[in-house]
DNA sequence: GGCAAACAAGAATACAGATTCTTTTTTATT
DNA sequence: AATAAAAAAGAATCTGTATTCTTGTTTGCC
């Protein structure tokens, strides 16, 4: 159903760095997620850690509410008991998926970009590394995760913050560098394009994420390009 | 969870015809839609269509999987009984509250949006109407069906097939006096621009649909101002 | 190497919610 | 008004899946 499609097509300038969100499976989980157990032994690491990148993987081909818990237990080769000891529930469990993701894009969002790599560059430049970033990011192998977590918003009062944390990072380091690209015009202005482009960037990959019949997709390069026309165009280059 | 948000948001001039959607309740099942039985009783359609409409309005309020039948009975006063005469199961119930949806809207998108209500108007005009439908269908009381249609493809084959002509229709609409507005420019350019523009519309408002949390909104007018000023901007006004 | 705590296995349970079934009522037609 | 077909009620079932529980095993520490 949702096809799992990494490599290719990748913007060659991108293509290297976006590798690390690919193939690393590290599993970070600096914070103590609620309702995921400490693990004390390093077999029941090595086992959460199992269920996390099978978890991982398992959502670019099914939905959540279609993968059982008896599934992933199967599929990591693992045992429901062992799943109960380490995750409080399957909504836990999800949780921990979810802060996985967000630890390992945000690696790559600081990575690619921060001020310091953008200074100097020109908004053209900003814009189109933007939309490769972010692109990259919604074809990377967390895309199922970020679907599910963008589709079913578990806590109406807490809707994934650290994704807009993340989110709101990346909207101050563009605004940044373009205040800097274009040194006359109004801040003001500036910050409110900004936020609107990136409001558009992420409505048009979500929607992407969930439908698959769209003209402009992430399958080939049309919608990178589209993007990148369609933002730059939007901040008057 | 879902507050249901009509009126007020709606720009003066779109307000008259924006009520339409918002307050006929009339039941539209001109096909028959599988999986959902012929009611040859006045009684038996007055049950379906209240069905149909307590369905949207619950959408608004609750997620698909969180409407139970029983729930759903309850609410329209009517029992689990009549539910199963009338629909084979859940889910052609569902197919029957999108074909009701795609029937309303498909009414006001004609009303609006049409080549001879939009020849010779200028390209910015055009363009604003556009964004004044789309806003308008994505507020409207069909936002809950809209929301679950977009999220929850129930056949990956045939994923709300007339949803996608209802846009394609669109899309020709647009490009057809867009063409018209600009006679000096290249059609194909105006062409994939187009398609672009209604895909960039598209997945801002379902965007704001799934999250709650993003600065430009359609809880007020800054989603529909700034898709205005931007699309403008992408079609170089 | 022995011991207690931590853990894994997987069968058994619980449960929510869709669907069915039987009985009773209503409709529409003559 | 009688009658048969259609439909409504709602209690009873059935099912899929999350979760728990019991038993046996492994780990890490002394």
């Amino acid at each position: 159903m949702f096809a799992i499609r990494f490599a290719a097509q990748l913007s060659p300038q991108a293509e290297h760095k976006a590798q690390s969100i690919n193939t690393t499976t590290t599993v970070f989980l600096t914070d103590n997620v609620p309702g995921v157990f400490a693990a004390r032994q390093k077999r029941s690491i090595r086992i959460r850690d199992s269920f996390i990148n099978v978890g991982v993987e398992a959502l670019n081909e099914c939905r959540l509410k279609d993968l059982t818990v008896a599934d992933l237990c199967q599929r990591s080769g693992n045992s429901v008991g062992a799943f109960y000891t380490r995750f409080q529930d399957k909504e836990a469990f999800f949780r921990a998926l979810r802060v996985n993701t967000i630890e390992s894009l945000e690696y790559e969002v600081i990575a690619r970009f921060n001020r310091e790599s953008l200074a100097g560059q020109s908004a053209r430049e900003v814009l189109e590394q933007l939309v490769d970033l972010m692109v990259d990011i919604f074809t990377s192998r967390f895309r199922g995760v970020l679907r599910e977590s963008l589709v079913l918003i578990l806590e109406p009062n807490d809707p994934w913050a650290p994704m807009r944390e993340s989110a709101l990072k990346i909207v101050s380091v563009l605004q940044e560098s373009l205040s800097q690209a274009y040194p006359d015009r109004p801040v003001t202005q500036i910050n409110t394009r900004c936020r609107f482009c990136f409001q558009l960037i992420v409505g048009a990959l979500q929607n992407d994420l969930v439908n698959d019949y769209h003209v402009f997709t992430t399958k080939d390069q049309s919608l990178r390009n589209g993007l990148k026309d369609a933002i730059c165009a939007y901040m008057g280059e």
